[in-house]
DNA sequence: TGTACATATTTGTTGTCGCAAATATTGCAA
DNA sequence: TTGCAATATTTGCGACAACAAATATGTACA
């Protein structure tokens, strides 16, 4: 006979709860500009890519989504202006997801009203030193479960590749 | 022009990145078993609730699945013969989910390997003081963001909002 | 008592995502 | 150069989940 309330599993289940009630507190103000969670996180990744740029491939790799999902992703986004495709000069198989000015705009309507969300459930709940050990227990596991998330970052993209 | 790289947005980067990274390494083990993510969560919650039920609403409460969403887990878990459902006594209106032998023993099928990958990847990579502090500022955000969450559970729930 | 409102669950509909297959292009090697 | 494996993206398809409407039942109040 286990034992159902293992310390693992009321582990995992507080994190999962702290994770998912984050996110839904996220949501209203996303949702209010037009965003869901997974626009906002892309169009974010391009904001802060180089030329507000990224392949749909690195897209993917960043986002975790497949590349079925990225293009859809898109397709949406540039429905809506936000994004446009653009084609790869050097790769003709490739193309780039590039933010546009309404893209960024939109971003930055959405942006100080989510770091104030972020800034009430966790930078601004917990002390300097907390959040500090928090973020890098949090280091400790992503490096263990995700060995390589950063494609189409410039720097580190020949060491990803390097480790795959 | 506003900071794309603002701590708080890679502080919830990086906490999105642990998590889907967690939950990524713990699906083949519950896949092999033929239980998704949320199979699994449901199947626990059963066996962890006195007399191993739950009511449809509770579930969905505990899980944060829609109600309808719940409806369509058990109808799946069912089929499987890992739930089945029972009328409730006192208020026609409602339904447990009860947990089966089958489910109980799929679940302590999955459950050694699953606990092990929970070691492998949170609980045995955290020293015992950085997980007793990992955990309590999860607490704290939890508790913020995720005023009530514990339906269905009898004595639990003024426990829960005690440990704040 | 009976009427209106609240609650529990299910069903219809729609949108999103992953997987596999299709298409286009690149790069390597004979 | 030609042919073949690898890579980038898109499309078809099935599964899953949320929202709203439908159904059934309970509760409270006049």
């Amino acid at each position: 006979m286990l034992n159902f309330d293992d310390p693992r599993l009321t582990a995992i289940g507080l994190l999962s709860e702290a994770y998912a009630g984050l996110m839904a507190r996220f949501q209203p103000v996303l949702t209010a500009a037009g965003l869901s969670e997974i626009d906002f996180e892309t169009v974010i990744r391009l904001a802060r890519s180089p030329w507000q740029r990224l392949r749909m491939s690195d897209l993917a790799a960043q986002t975790g989504l497949s590349t079925s999902g990225v293009t859809r992703v898109v397709d949406r986004l540039e429905r809506e202006g936000l994004v446009r495709r653009e084609a790869c000069p050097t790769d003709r198989r490739a193309s780039y997801a590039v933010l546009t000015d309404a893209g960024r705009e939109r971003l930055e309507t959405v942006l100080p009203q989510h770091l104030q969300d972020i800034d009430d459930c966790l930078t601004g709940l917990l002390s300097m030193s907390e959040l500090e050990a928090f973020l890098g227990s949090l280091r400790k596991i992503r490096d263990v479960v995700r060995p390589c998330a950063t494609a189409g970052a410039v720097e580190t993209d020949a060491e990803a590749r390097a480790t795959s």
